[in-house]
RNA sequence: GCGCCCGUAGCUCAGCCCGGAUAGAGCGUCGGACUUCGAAUCCGCAGGUCGCAGGUUCGAAUCCUGCCGGGCGCGCCA
């Protein structure tokens, strides 16, 4: 890559320059190298002489010219150094070094910004895990989106990934559901029974019931209410988690591993976590409970595990999951949660480490709340009333390409405002038909060019040198840069720096596309265009791919 | 009260982790561009005390401190 070539260069410079002893160099001095927003600052700039300055006691423009001098570089991959303003030193790279950009990304087509830099790490991402006791709603398909997103961008940079859905199946929220579809089971068959405000509200309810009624007819009506709620419980949980699974898959979600909560008491392991946990000092007893000190890594206060009456707490059920998570040999783990969940962070680092992990073996994502519009007015949507706009409608209304890249622009831990008018809109107000429009674009000229048999894929006609406009150069540059954003995103699991990206490089694209045609007379120049394009292509059709969005070649 | 997150153009946001030169997009407003590869596009104009105040630095939207404003969380619930 050119950056690192660039680096390369620098370090060997600087080495040249501290050996014949023209400055000083702190020990630990890194190069910094920047892509500097003027392009007049040239293609890279460095601020080496800036603060090499200081400890030398001289001018940074003084430090900049000796480095300078020393810079050989024998292949002419440098185009033009220079020193500017207060002594940064500007880099300004050949255009032959940026035309191997284009022969690169052909060459490893879809290939093209995968790398190793996870190293084979094997990490797993958990994410949606909604109860199942209703439908998915937006707020999930949000983290559906990212969660997905993310496991594929960590995928494509070299970690061996896993996608896995917990699925709360234990506990008084599933049981609730069940006494729901009992109560309403009963309304059915005629008998007057209160519906608590407490039970689930929603229509789905009401078709659990009617499918229990088909199935059992009336043998539960006089069963006692103990006694029938496995069943109910058991038969509703599964249903509505069909439904689940069904939507995520529409949704383009596929799981690895979808994992039971309920296996965990079955199999012992919530009584193993907390033994463990014994063995390891981390729990006493107090008011007849079992406390975790979680104080002592740096929770606000201690959490309870096993309560006075003998319940184990929920978080006792999420140490144990962890233990197992990282039983089966997992490096990282990467849970993804809605944003309500944050007070619960610090509790859960702290189990984590009191399991003998680093803080660094968990990262907890906060999905923040999914503002739903209808051209700017705010779509009411109330849980416990059972009004909500369901996941499945939200694709149904604008697709799943625009859901997914809607889901995908912003920062994950901040609020996103969902238009489902500005997501059908098929404008510029919407960024992914414009992505899309782009590839869609270049697929024509492509089309275009096999119909004319213009020949515009001979590569040994291929004459990069008739690339010479500011815009092609600036666009290749653009290309060489989606490696490192793939990383980035990667490094700080920032999915949304992709979809950033690719409208960028849409702009750029139409912007030049407007200007300059592509198919024309001159075949020399018209074939180096084309491969220009075709590279464009490449990155988007990839970049969208890690998005889980369509590239399509006509719309 | 304590803790976490946020505050950048009229609106929605990127940039902040790792300080760099004149702070960027899109939308919206206004005005332009289709006989030529897809106008779902392009071009131009206008729009900013980067919440406020200090500090560190040759240099701060970026790092530190305090304050103001907004959101969320603080159960032997899940």
């Amino acid at each position: 890559m050119i950056k690192t070539k660039t680096l390369e260069i620098l370090n060997s410079t600087l080495k040249r320059c501290g050996e014949r002893g023209l400055f000083q160099i702190p020990s630990g001095f890194e190069i910094q190298l920047e892509v500097p927003r003027v392009d007049a600052h040239g293609d890279f700039a460095t601020n080496v002489a800036l603060t090499l300055a200081k400890p030398n006691r001289c001018s940074p423009r003084d430090v900049a010219a000796s480095f300078v001098e020393q810079l050989a570089d024998g292949d002419g991959f440098f185009a033009r150094v220079e020193i500017a303003g207060p002594g940064f030193i500007n880099l300004v790279i050949s255009p032959s070094a940026w035309f191997q950009i284009l022969d690169e990304i052909h060459r490893l087509d879809l290939n093209y910004g995968r790398s190793h830099l996870g190293h084979g790490r094997y990490v797993q991402v958990e994410f949606v895990s909604a109860n199942p006791t209703g439908p998915l709603h937006v707020g999930h398909g949000r983290g559906a989106a990212v969660g997905d997103a993310l496991a594929s961008i960590l995928e494509a940079t070299g970690h061996r990934v896993e996608r896995e859905y917990y699925i709360n199946d234990a506990g008084t929220q599933i049981e609730t559901l069940g006494r729901s579809v009992f109560l309403r089971y009963q309304q059915l068959l005629g008998r007057q029974v209160d519906f608590p405000e407490t039970c689930y509200q929603g229509d789905y309810i009401q078709v659990r019931a009617r499918e229990m009624q088909e199935i059992h007819g009336d043998s539960y009506l006089n069963v006692a209410e103990e006694e029938a709620l496995p069943l109910f419980s058991d038969y509703a949980g599964k249903r509505i988690l069909d439904g689940i699974r069904n939507d995520l898959q529409e949704f383009g979600v596929n799981y690895d591993k979808w994992f039971s909560e309920k296996s965990l008491y079955e199999n012992g392991a919530v009584d193993r976590v907390i033994e463990t946990l014994k063995a390891a000092g981390h729990i006493y007893e107090k008011d007849g409970a079992l406390w975790f000190r979680s104080t002592a890594l740096g929770d606000e206060k201690d959490r309870v595990v096993v309560r006075a009456n003998g319940m184990t707490t929920y978080f006792a059920s999420d140490l144990a999951y962890h233990q197992d998570k990282y039983l089966r040999g997992l490096d990282l783990v990467i849970d993804l949660w809605g944003a309500d969940h944050h007070g619960y962070v610090d509790r859960m680092y702290a189990g984590v480490m009191a399991l003998g992990k680093e803080r660094e073996a968990l990262r907890l994502l906060l999905v923040q709340l999914v503002n739903l519009l209808r051209k700017g007015q705010q779509v009411a949507m109330s849980t416990r009333a059972g009004e909500f706009v369901t996941l499945r409608e939200v694709i149904a209304e604008v697709g799943r390409d625009a859901a997914r890249f809607i889901f995908l622009t912003r920062r994950s831990d901040s609020p996103l405002d969902f238009d489902l008018e500005l997501a059908k809109e098929k404008s510029a107000d919407n960024p992914v038909y414009y992505v899309q429009y782009a590839h869609a674009r270049i697929s024509s000229i492509i089309r275009l060019a096999e119909e004319q048999k213009l020949a515009l894929d001979e590569k040994e006609k291929l004459d990069f040198n008739r690339l010479e406009l500011p815009e092609e150069i600036a666009l290749i540059k653009q290309l060489s840069l989606y490696p490192e954003v793939v990383e980035n995103s990667a490094r700080f699991l920032e999915p949304h720096r992709i979809p950033y990206y690719l409208t960028q490089l849409a702009s750029a694209f139409h912007s030049y596309y407007k200007h300059h045609r592509i198919i024309q007379d001159d075949l020399a120049l018209a074939q180096a265009r084309f491969n220009l394009v075709q590279a464009i292509r490449v990155v988007i059709r990839n970049g969208l791919g890690l998005l889980g969005v369509s590239a399509p070649e006509k719309m």
